[in-house]
DNA sequence: AAATGTGTTGAC
DNA sequence: TCAACACATTTG
C-alpha cells in the first residue's frame, strides 16, 4: 500500500516506503481537452496563451472549464474576434457587442491581469452596467465608481506588516465587526469581497478571521494591491460602501505626504490619530 | 510545504 | 504555436 502520494513537476507519484524502500511510480498528468489549458501538479488547471514565441500565463483555476474560458478571453483580446476558442461563438456582424467593446478598451496586460485575479467577469459586468445606464438614461452617478454616492466605512493607516511579506492587512477589530461582518463574506462567495477603486478597477480580497491572532484580515489579493499601488507603511487606505441598496464596496488610498513635517499636521481618521508622525489609537 | 508559473524541449 | 515536463520561485 502506498503510504502517501504527491505530485511534482509534470509527474505525480506514489511512494511506498514499506521496509524503508522508496519505490516511485511516476504517473502522467491528465491532459486537458481544452485549448490553452494545462494541468497543474496539484490537480488544478492553468491557462496560457502564446504569442511570438512568448508564453503569457493567464492564471490557475479550480475547474478545467474556467481555465478554458480564461484562454478564450485572452485569445479574443490577443487575436481578434475570429480567434479560435473553446466556447465562444463568433457569428458575423456582432463584433460590436458589449464584451468586445470592453475587450478593446483594455490593454492586453489589463485583461491578463483581470484573468489572473479572477475578476474579469465582475469587471465586464460593471462595464455593462455603465453601458446600460447611458442607454436607459439611468443616473450615471449610481454606476460610475468615481462619482457614486458612498459613505465612508473606515480608514486605516497601514502598518509595516500590512505592506510587508505577511501579505495581509489587519482590519481593526471594531471596524471589521461594525462594517464587515464575516458572515457577509463567508456566505456566498466563500470569504471573497470585491472592492472597486477610483479607476473602476475591481480588487478581490479574501476576508477572514484568524483565530491565532484573534484578528480580521484581508489576505489573498492584498499583496497584488500593495504592489500595484506601491503602498507604503504610513499610507492611508480608505474603505467605503455605496449608499444605495446595491451594497458595492470601494477602496481608496492616499499616499503619505512625506514632504510635510509630521508635527505640522494632525490627521484624524476615525479612532486613529496621527501625531508627530506616530500613529496612535485613542482609548474608547 | 504547497502552489504557482517559468525554463525548456520537441512535436506539429 | 503548442503542450509536456522539470523544477525554481513564490506564496500560505
Amino acid at each position: 500500500m502506498s503510504d502517501y502520494s504527491w505530485r511534482v513537476g509534470g509527474t505525480s507519484g506514489i511512494s511506498d516506503s514499506e521496509n524503508g524502500v522508496e519505490a516511485v511510480y511516476l504517473r502522467k498528468l491528465p491532459s486537458s481537452k481544452y485549448k490553452g489549458v494545462v494541468p497543474q501538479p496539484n490537480g488544478r488547471w492553468g491557462a496560457q496563451i502564446y504569442e511570438k514565441h512568448r508564453r503569457t500565463w493567464l492564471g490557475t483555476f479550480n475547474e478545467e472549464e474556467e481555465a478554458a474560458k480564461a484562454y478564450d478571453v485572452a485569445a479574443r483580446r490577443f487575436r481578434g474576434y475570429a480567434a479560435l476558442t473553446n466556447f465562444m461563438v463568433s457569428e458575423k456582424g456582432i463584433q460590436d457587442d458589449i464584451e468586445t467593446t470592453f475587450l478593446n478598451s483594455h490593454s492586453k496586460a489589463e485583461i491578463v491581469d483581470m484573468l489572473r485575479k479572477h475578476t474579469y467577469n465582475d469587471e465586464l459586468e460593471q462595464s455593462a452596467r455603465n453601458y446600460g445606464s447611458k442607454e436607459s438614461g439611468t443616473d450615471v452617478m449610481e454606476s460610475k465608481p468615481s462619482a457614486c454616492a458612498r459613505v465612508q466605512l473606515f480608514d486605516k493607516v497601514v502598518t509595516p506588516s500590512d505592506v510587508g511579506k505577511l501579505n495581509r492587512m489587519v482590519i481593526p477589530k471594531q471596524h471589521a465587526e461594525k462594517h464587515l461582518p464575516l458572515q457577509l463574506a463567508s456566505s456566498s462567495k466563500g470569504g471573497l469581497l470585491n472592492f472597486e477603486d477610483n479607476g473602476g478597477k475591481i480588487w478581490r480580497f479574501r476576508y477572514s478571521f484568524w483565530n491565532s491572532s484573534q484578528s480580521y484580515v484581508l489576505t489573498k489579493g492584498w499583496r497584488r494591491f500593495v504592489k500595484e499601488k506601491n503602498l507604503k507603511a504610513g499610507d492611508i487606505v480608505s474603505f467605503h460602501r455605496s449608499t444605495g441598496s446595491d451594497k458595492r464596496l470601494f477602496i481608496e488610498w492616499e499616499q503619505r505626504d512625506s514632504s510635510r513635517k509630521p508635527s505640522m499636521k494632525q490627521v484624524e481618521s476615525g479612532q486613529m490619530v496621527r501625531l508627530f508622525g506616530v500613529n496612535l489609537f485613542s482609548k474608547s
